[in-house]
DNA sequence: CGTCATGGTTGACTTTGTCAACTAACTTCG
DNA sequence: CGAAGTTAGTTGACAAAGTCAACCATGACG
């Protein structure tokens, strides 16, 4: 019975959550998928970035980010020059229109964000983000 | 700085709860990928259920339901009959082994699901879905 | 030096979601 | 009745995302 499994509003708000971030980058003109986007952020968001860091942070498989590096540089929004301490690294970094475009981000992501959460106490939403947190980490580790 | 965007944690979490899922699914010696249960799930919630019903409750495309229906049919676990009072319609019901299979799976998935809120206070759990429930249903609604 | 771990790359593959065209069955209404 | 529109479902093609395993380099360490 338990008439609201869990899961199911958990998929049901990942799903509208990524539609309505496709449809914000898309309305500012971003044609990136979404996956793309994150690493962006990601490499922004990071001081000196490793596809290794990048996979770790957000659970991600390698290659996954092998392949959106490629293409972001391909795109010539980040810069991909070989570590000097360490030949086997890779720094990774915004260049100056990847930063521009990650400013657009945002942007977009505020204006879904605060769509989102429209009509619910921002004290809430800060424990909402903190529970979603801790249970990502309760549900990694514990694997055996 | 506002290190924790809403986005990120989301994903992580779904993320996090598939894997999850899906081990508790192998672990149980269920192969079915988790949109198939889902769907089985589904089924076997809704009284008289179609197709439509299904996409229409999880938000999804009506060619992955017919996609998936098929796999559920084809593998003995789901029935399919035309409606007597709508020719285009098709009633979608378990057969005995479906049940089962629902019942191993909501074993398997409350197990996981415990351990998902280890060391949550159940009334947050509660809040928990329901503000993800609106969250969701605000960005749904607000398409232009 | 040999051995092994690490960062990254590649290929093949599955799952999930999206879009558009299309059939068949109902509905509406002139 | 019959033409036009709707609705349920199917199909094909495809993009996005994730997974798995094998594979080079480089570096670390005995």
């Amino acid at each position: 019975m338990s008439s609201t499994p869990p899961g199911d509003a958990l998929h049901r708000l990942l799903h509208a959550y990524k539609r309505a971030m496709r449809e914000a980058y898309r309305a500012a003109g971003i044609d990136l998928p979404s996956s793309h986007v994150r690493t962006l952020k990601a490499i922004c968001g990071l001081p000196k970035c490793t596809a290794q860091a990048i996979a770790e942070r957000m659970h991600r498989d390698k290659s996954q980010i092998t392949r959106v590096v490629h293409d972001l540089q391909a795109a010539g929004l980040i810069t991909r020059r070989p570590d000097p301490d360490d030949g086997r690294r890779q720094l990774l970094a915004p260049t100056a229109s990847g930063k521009r475009l990650r400013a657009r981000v945002a942007e977009a992501e505020r204006e879904a964000g605060t769509r989102m959460v429209r009509g619910l106490p921002p004290t809430s939403v800060a424990t909402f983000v903190r529970m979603a947190e801790t249970m990502a980490a309760n549900l990694d580790t514990t694997e055996s």
